[in-house]
DNA sequence: ATGCTTTGTCGAAGCGTTTCGATAATGGTG
DNA sequence: CACCATTATCGAAACGCTTCGACAAAGCAT
């Protein structure tokens, strides 16, 4: 193994100056700074992780906290983590990741040998215990999702409560009154996941000022339940002019299919909106208009707001993203 | 921060005795080593991951070798990675992401400062950069997968030869004498993944034994692939009698609701036969018969054969697991 | 009692960096 | 030309741990 010794023996310098031409903390002249870097590519050094790190520095590792619930849906999980690692490879970051123990538990270890130098979590639920844990070993972090509402600790979301307004707005103002609400499985609102909590009351809230008639069926997480969930709304409202998903793609997929199977006309005779989608509504059997998770934002700005308290800047306010909606040609007037 | 010292003084002991007393390397009187273990408790000390490292120690973190393409199954790709974790996690070991960055940049930025102990790569190709490299760095790893018949370095994966033998064994036990087969998208074989040839040619060589006829389509990765891969099967063998998947789930949904669309009875008259399934074949609509991937296994050993590399044992031979048939009733006989 | 092994503990070196303070060389200014 | 500021470099300490060699004390057989 090359050691920074044998760079500086071979360069004819000292130790410090190798450090200083590689990290420029202080200036080092032009041709020696030129001939220690050959002699770095020629020796092939690398400065060793383990010294780096006990000389103070970071460790340049994050962890990422991924629990993954049973219920949970793979595709969205995978684009979140993939979006995480992404985002911190750009700050010259990898990523730790902690998924399969308890999650307090994986932070901890990671945390109490500064291992790494900050946490991003996601999976976030209400009241999440990683929050107490997180502030209490004052490790630098931020939540993908709302532990709870704050100023001192970074998160990022996407503004359910807005999403869901801009929801209603639009279809009431196509003249819709009565609207399908396909929801997330039961599960996922058991275990407190805020956004459903959010979503829905402000949708409930948005949609009694409209005078608008919600009727929600959660689909479940077994083949069979998209079908199931639209045909009970069909059932309350047999000339049901629109359906709002809030779910995952396979239900949105199977409701795609009952549609079809009952020769219903997207849009003309049933609008369909696709909120907060996780996948992509483009790519459907029937591309749906609507608002998209922005995940690829919520993970940068994630690992953005971790960043700068790793490099001592004070936390960034909680961050809640703007939905847009995209216009796919499933919505129509009533 | 609690450093060794700390517990050290408080202890009224050097810091070398507490640093045995914690890894038992060497006889500590047990009165002392109960001090020194309440003490750590009391001063909650944790040692220092660089310091660690430093002193020669193992990083006890491994890279998890994953790229991502585009074509690929995210489901699929998130169970082995969980599973990797899981298997690390035994061994006490945490596992760093290597996904977005080019496989080899990523494996070459990890081993050069020495931040991991090991690698296990995944999403293995025929004649893998990443072996030539792991090679060269002389980092201990094992392959998801076979980039090519070796001995040196360890590999893992399921016999997808002998799982296409059984196949055919008892689809032609049944009777059966032509039988479709629905393959992975195109740009899988593009890729050199060497299962899918391992499997093709398997399964071609056996077929030709037993004097049995088999027609491929390639399922593509557009919606609706699968239900054309069945059309076309059918449009060249009208009386299809058996069908063997060797593809992602979406696909296999998407025969199976063809299936049932044209009426076709499942075993009676058309059996379907899951090979190498990387997805639940029991929890599919129509649940079928079939030998299903080993992920859990598959990760298994690879960790523990990249721990044995670790630990300055031999490497491992290279493990190909067997497969191992399951009936849930959707094979008859011709 | 004598010598020998085993057990328990200590001190110090070493791992490869970063960084601080010191110093030498250089250049510009009055 | 003397003085000061700047620039370029060096040496040494510090980071927190592991491990080797040394050694005292205790236990045992002779």
């Amino acid at each position: 193994m090359t050691t920074i010794k044998d760079v500086a023996d071979a360069a004819g310098v000292s130790i410090s100056t190798v450090s200083y031409a590689l990290s420029g903390k202080r200036s080092i002249a032009e041709k020696t700074r030129q001939r220690i870097m050959d002699i770095i590519t020629e020796l092939d050094y690398n400065p060793h992780f383990g010294a780096k790190v006990l000389a103070g520095d970071k460790t340049h590792l994050i962890a990422l906290s991924a629990p993954l619930h049973e219920d949970g849906h793979l595709p969205t999980h995978m684009r979140f983590v993939t979006e995480v690692i992404r985002a911190a490879r750009k700050h010259d970051y990898d990523v730790v990741m902690l998924a399969t123990d308890d999650e307090v538990k994986g932070i901890k270890r990671v945390a109490a040998s500064s291992i790494v130098d900050g946490v991003v979590s996601m999976g976030v639920t209400t009241g999440d215990e990683r929050l107490a844990l997180l502030r209490q070993l004052k490790l630098p972090g931020s939540f993908i999702g709302i532990p709870e509402e704050m100023k001192d600790y970074a998160y990022v979301d996407l503004d359910f409560a807005a999403a869901a307004r801009d929801c209603i707005e639009r279809l009431a103002g196509l003249g819709h009154d009565t609207v399908g609400l396909v929801g997330h499985p039961y599960g996922y609102v058991n275990r407190h996941s805020g956004f459903i909590e959010r979503f829905d009351s402000a949708l409930q809230e948005e949609a009694k000022k409209r005078d608008l008639r919600i009727i929600t069926q959660w689909a479940g997480l077994e083949r069979g339940s998209g079908r199931k969930a639209l045909d009970a709304l069909l059932s309350q409202v047999p000339d049901l002019s629109a359906v709002i998903f809030h779910c995952n793609e396979p239900v949105v997929e199977e409701v795609e299919r009952r549609v079809r199977e009952l020769d219903l006309r997207v849009p003309e005779q049933i609008s369909l909106f696709a909120a907060a989608a996780s996948y992509d509504p483009a790519s459907l059997e029937i591309p749906l208009s609507g608002i998209s998770l922005p995940i690829e934002e919520m993970c940068t700005v994630a690992v953005e707001t971790t960043m700068r308290v790793i490099n001592g800047l004070p936390p960034a306010e909680p961050v809640l993203l703007r939905p847009e909606f995209i216009d796919r040609g499933s919505l129509h007037k009533r």
